[in-house]
DNA sequence: AATGAATGAGCATTCATTCAT
DNA sequence: CATGAATGAATGCTCATTCAT
């Protein structure tokens, strides 16, 4: 057996990263109903580039999903070593959907419980990324920063709605974000 | 031009109802991607009546939505009687929210700002719907129990985010639109 | 329920014999490679008609086949009437060869058990045409008129054979086979 | 030109057989539908390295099966060597049925007179193979042990047709062709 | 000489839309 | 008016063949 995945040739590389940032760019702003061979054609290369990359459509978005979401995972780290458990959650709640916001491949993948692509490996991820926050949050809520009737099962849907709203609110990216911060700060009803 | 819109023979009528019905069904529930052959199917028409009725299957799609948020804006006036102005704003705000949980096409309309279907006669009825409840947040505000920093023009973000969230929540309807509106609710920063 | 099938109509009727035809003789010249498209394109028809008659291609080709083969089944009562056991046989199996010799793709579905296309109706239509040519062949050895080490199962590769043979062969039709029917009159070694 | 065929290195030799085996197997097996990508995958070795060799797919099917009919070729001396005609001719006759049913590469190429693939290279050895066989059919003849109306040019429909008798047929590999030999040995009509 | 990345024509199939019956 | 047959552009994917490394 030779080397299973032995590194690309400089220029396979290079026409793979090309068709990622193209992929990813298509994807983001027209949604994944571009075809193929449009991307290929961005990409400046011929289809069957693409798809020895990427056997599938699939596996090319969820290539570029599974990215933007194991940097984002990495990014947890730096939350947690925020003194104030309170600022640790929030930022990394914003940071989270700051980052969806920019990528709508992204987005689909955070806000839809398993949208049109859901593989093990996006699940695994994103699970990953939801324990991490999930943690945080625990953290919050024994400080008192954030109400206690929260559970980490409702953060997906938290990402989804704040993603949701930064993406058709106009102002200066970070307003709606607040608005919904300040909605898990405040009390529980009694 | 002949009387542009001659009432319609009652059989006439009673497809051009089916079609809608099947229609909006279908598309709340399974997306814009259902074909129109399998519409007419389910209607038990053939495609060609779908056809004469809407002449587009993005007209139909539209037709649907229209329908949709007209209603909705007329349940405003309801919410408008009621004396206290918070409960009057949260109110219609949960009511937009709650409708389009249920329906996806209606969903699509709402939470993306000029979705797929962006037509003159949509963007009229969903400024109807969103003036109404902007109206409602201005009583609410100068009462004091919404924010003062939200503007009307983020009601779209803020009803397509509190979309989102319900739709990704598992917990019982409303719990996270709750949170939502105590967001609203809380005093903006200092 | 409407009629489940309900006659098509004339134009239809047409079309779907047009692309049977021209499927036919494409099967029959050049193997099932033929694209769709060209079958479309001969017959002068869209190819979107060609898969409103039959949903796949394989499905076209099992039609054709299907409707040759209960063709043939139907002879088999023709030579059932023949007063002479030994005649009725030969005269049978030399028909079913001969009618495989004009046609490729109904070589191929007599010739390979279960060639490329393998469907339940098929099997069960060359069921019925193996059935009947195995009785004529029990009484034709009961007669004596054709030796008793030769079994029903063995009348498939027979008729593989000597299609083969004929259509390998040079010859004036049937010479080939004559050579087939006298080795099945043969003796059996002792 | 430059010594056309000039040694080749020692493991260009090696992977050249490689290919040849390889190759040879998988046609035999699945027919020429296999992919070249997925017999260079078999062989270890780059797509590149099969085109070095053979410069096209077809190339290489004819390569291996030329390679075959060789070798049956050569052994026609051996059944030439037995002193009684008729035992030589039938013989070599079920020889060569026998190689072709375990091959579906040579099988193609016997029993299709010009089958997918027909070169001169091809139609030379197989013609040679072809004479030598009628040969032992002539002698055969003159003995009396093979019926007079057969002639030369029948013999590869004869080995079409047991050789596709041979693969449909269900026993122990030779009993259809004794049925065929039957028919050869038989007396002609009068 | 070997490698495997790149190419792109080709193919089966779907679906919005038009039009003859 | 209703019907559903016809159309054909579009799409995901494969594979023989070429060529840079």
């Amino acid at each position: 057996m030779i080397g299973a995945d032995r590194p690309l040739r400089a220029d396979a590389r290079r026409n793979r990263a090309r068709v990622l940032d193209v992929a990813a760019e298509a994807f983001a702003t027209e949604g994944t109903t571009v075809p193929i061979d449009e991307i290929a054609r961005r990409a400046g290369l011929g289809v069957g580039t693409v798809y020895r990359h990427f056997p599938t459509k699939e596996a090319l978005f969820e290539a570029i999903v599974l990215d933007r979401i194991q940097r984002l995972a990495g990014t947890a780290q730096a939350a947690r070593s925020d003194p104030d458990p309170g600022t640790a959650f929030f930022t990394y709640f914003t940071c989270l959907v700051e980052a969806g916001t920019v990528n709508k491949a992204l987005f689909e993948a955070l806000a839809t419980a398993g949208g049109q692509v859901d593989t093990t490996a996006l699940r695994a991820a994103s699970g990953e990324l939801l324990t991490a926050l999930g943690d945080l949050l625990g953290a919050a809520q024994r400080a008192g920063a954030v109400r206690a009737d929260v559970e980490p099962g409702d953060l997906q849907a938290m990402l989804a709605g704040a993603l949701a709203m930064e993406r058709a609110g106009a102002g200066p990216p970070g307003r709606m974000i607040a608005i919904v911060c300040d909605g898990l700060r405040a009390a529980p009803p009694h």
